[in-house]
DNA sequence: TGTTTTTGTTAGCCTTCGCTAACATTTTAA
DNA sequence: TTAAAATGTTAGCGAAGGCTAACAAAAACA
């Protein structure tokens, strides 16, 4: 069953919250998203007839083993996006994270796989040791380094939530 | 002025059309999408308003300059994610056009700007002469070789409009 | 425990962008 | 030159997914 990039959006932020809380609630997840609560809730029932998330009225919102699936592929995805993008293309990092966000719908779980194999075959290249200088910026040593350290700055400067 | 992705699409076809064709018909439009006439006209409608189109009622249809300008950026940017995929992600040509189409929209210009020089930064790997076998799959000359025939194959296999 | 604040829901509206049905215009060709 | 075919338009519907206004329920707290 094919989900809306909308939809995928709420199950992630779903996810995110119940690592970091007991309780979803609809203002958390308005407020993550920066959305309205009436939209959530419309939203919810959506994904409770999609038996995504377990969700009575006044009552608790959590995922079902369905939906925590599905996040946690679209989280891979997303994930997967953004490394590649700041990481290989050193885009800043939350315009990358806006983009990845926006693609990650628009790619299979099998294009994501395939960037995943290449994001670590280009990182694991400067072991094969090509003997130029660090310095020359085609050396595949160097390209590995900076990715590696863009990677971990940008990861230094997250914001918990 | 952001455009939304179905905006782009429709400039995208009517600048591919033009190309090909003397006039371009709100036919040739639906049938190339594979959306219906009437909801060609609603669209034409609206991108005359945004000044994208020149467009009266049972009218020419032509670009102004500035939809063919948009125009232009869009398809760089669908031919640039097309050209990684196929050539350096090896996904299959029409899955990759595909999600090509759906991803340039989430893209800003600068993105894939820095995407078109890493393609081209790994395509020209090679002539630095690492020295490794051919047969390595981690050799950067490998890498180039065999993304630029991929490529090439992709492109033989095209049809014409 | 009763009142205020916070949280959640309902109803109904709007925009985007598809669609069908019905009709108008233009083009083609007999 | 007029009838048929092709093309284009209009009107109005529907789904998705936002929104506001108004109200209901639950929680906090005095």
């Amino acid at each position: 069953m094919k989900l809306t990039s909308s939809q995928e959006e709420y199950l992630k932020t779903i996810y995110l919250l119940e690592k970091n809380k007991q309780k979803v609630r609809v203002t958390d997840i308005a407020q993550k998203m920066n959305i309205t609560k009436p939209s959530v809730n419309k939203a919810l029932r959506i994904l409770k007839d999609l038996k995504l998330i377990n969700y009575e009225v006044y009552g608790n919102i959590e995922l079902t083993k369905e939906g925590r699936q599905n996040a946690k592929e679209i989280i891979k995805k997303q994930d997967t996006l953004e490394i590649f993008l700041i990481g290989i293309l050193e885009i800043e990092k939350k315009q990358a994270e806006e983009e990845a966000k926006a693609i990650k719908h628009a790619m299979s779980k099998e294009s994501i796989e395939k960037l995943d194999n290449y994001i670590t075959k280009i990182l694991d290249l400067g072991d094969l040791k090509c003997g130029y200088d660090k310095n020359n910026e085609k050396c595949r040593s160097c390209i590995k380094i900076t990715a590696r350290e863009r990677l971990k700055k940008a990861k230094d400067s997250e914001i918990k939530i």
